[in-house]
DNA sequence: CAGGTGTTAGACTAATTAGTATGATTTCTC
DNA sequence: GAGAAATCATACTAATTAGTCTAACACCTG
């Protein structure tokens, strides 16, 4: 397969209504005409959610609906390649190795600066908000955020905790849930359910407060051994 | 006001339909109505989102669609009331008051257990995906989640953090953030986004891991002064 | 039981939408 | 520049749906 998508064929699949191209599966056309159509979907699924329409996908895209129908055999297909997409792009964005050898102090601020650090970036919202939205209708949404993004990044956070011998705490890995947790559920409060207004909270506060709370609970960890 | 709800009239407010009604508001027929009509919206939005038909709502209650109307002015206001009645529900199965009394160590167990119970509760787990979903077209419905049931928990978990002189820490709201958040988050990943098939994890372990934390952090607090 | 109110079933409107069909136009390839 | 493929604009379909309307029916009160 060409691009970094694991698994998954959004649409037209086996037979192709496609035929006369290069034996290079991807011509450079096809290749753009599918970004422009990507990008489109993007502005009106993230700024609608599904409810979206196909002639405003079209549109926002600069494209003629049946474009779209040639290039994906239906509005979930499309849906699903997008998502793909976008969790690709988040994925590649995640940690880097170097960080890995930081210190647990300077680790632990950098992670929790960088997770909420989307907070900002209007595209990781919508999306998170979107996947959780049409989770009930297409399960596979959920599944795929899950195991592209939330699984992976839990896996590296337990991972360091249990091999940097600064740091002593009996469940690695659910308390790497515990870190990621808390702070994506501050991005949900504060930006899609709006807590921004109601209840705001400085940023820093809830890294100093979950920094501290990390590096206290595993000094006191080690001394109880 | 009659009932619970603190503010916002659903529907037919200033010119009601109905007229010729008792001296108190509220006949008992109209109630028996309006709690069948609810419990019928309250199947077919939790099930299917906003995306439920009106008709199929009113099959659901067993009642006319026509009845519907003359309720509820329009289908927004019909979830606004029920999403209001459902908030009214799991604010007052919230944190009863002698719990607020019990040493950190039980507490913090009693808190966790409770708010991970509610994975089990198909109407919770449909309400807060439904707000998530929904918070995007009403922004009302995120805001009074936040001012309903997340800030008036949080304020009671601050307060009891900074009030039992056994605990110690610099920052007991944001303290209190961390501790509910990766709850919430947990109740998200494994129920909403089916995370319970791809990253499995017992909900023991993490209300062990969540209380060591807690009190560990706040022993060595205690010591950092 | 008479009069009125609430409720019902069903038809109806007006709007939206996924997906298809078609014929003209553009763009690429040779 | 000819021929072929991709793309376009547009119209069409079949289905769904929020909300309205009407006329019959049920139920309570006096």
């Amino acid at each position: 397969m060409a691009s970094g998508s694991t698994s998954a064929d959004h649409g037209l699949s086996g037979k192709t209504k496609r035929f006369h191209q290069l034996s290079n599966d991807e011509s450079k056309r096809f290749k753009e005409k599918r970004e422009q159509i990507l990008e489109g979907a993007l502005r009106a699924f993230l700024g609608q959610g599904y409810a979206a329409s196909m002639d405003t996908i079209a549109q926002e895209a600069g494209v003629a609906k049946q474009t779209l129908y040639s290039y994906y055999k239906d509005k979930k297909s499309l849906l699903s390649a997008l998502i793909d997409r976008l969790l690709d792009r988040f994925v590649t964005a995640g940690m880097s190795p170097e960080i890995l050898t930081m210190d647990p102090q300077p680790f632990l601020r950098k992670i929790a600066q960088i997770t909420l650090s989307r907070m900002d970036d209007w595209e990781y919202v919508s999306l998170l908000r979107l996947i959780i939205a049409e989770s009930a209708k297409f399960p596979e949404l959920g599944e795929l955020y899950v195991t592209k993004l939330i699984r992976p990044g839990i896996q590296k956070l337990a991972t360091y905790i249990s091999a940097n011998e600064k740091l002593s705490f009996a469940d690695p890995e659910a308390t790497a849930r515990i870190i990621h947790g808390s702070l994506i559920h501050f991005i949900v409060v504060q930006e899609i359910l709006y807590g921004k207004h109601s209840m705001p909270l400085a940023r820093e506060r809830m890294i100093n407060a979950l920094v501290d709370m990390v590096l206290f609970a595993s000094e006191k960890g080690k001394e109880s051994r």
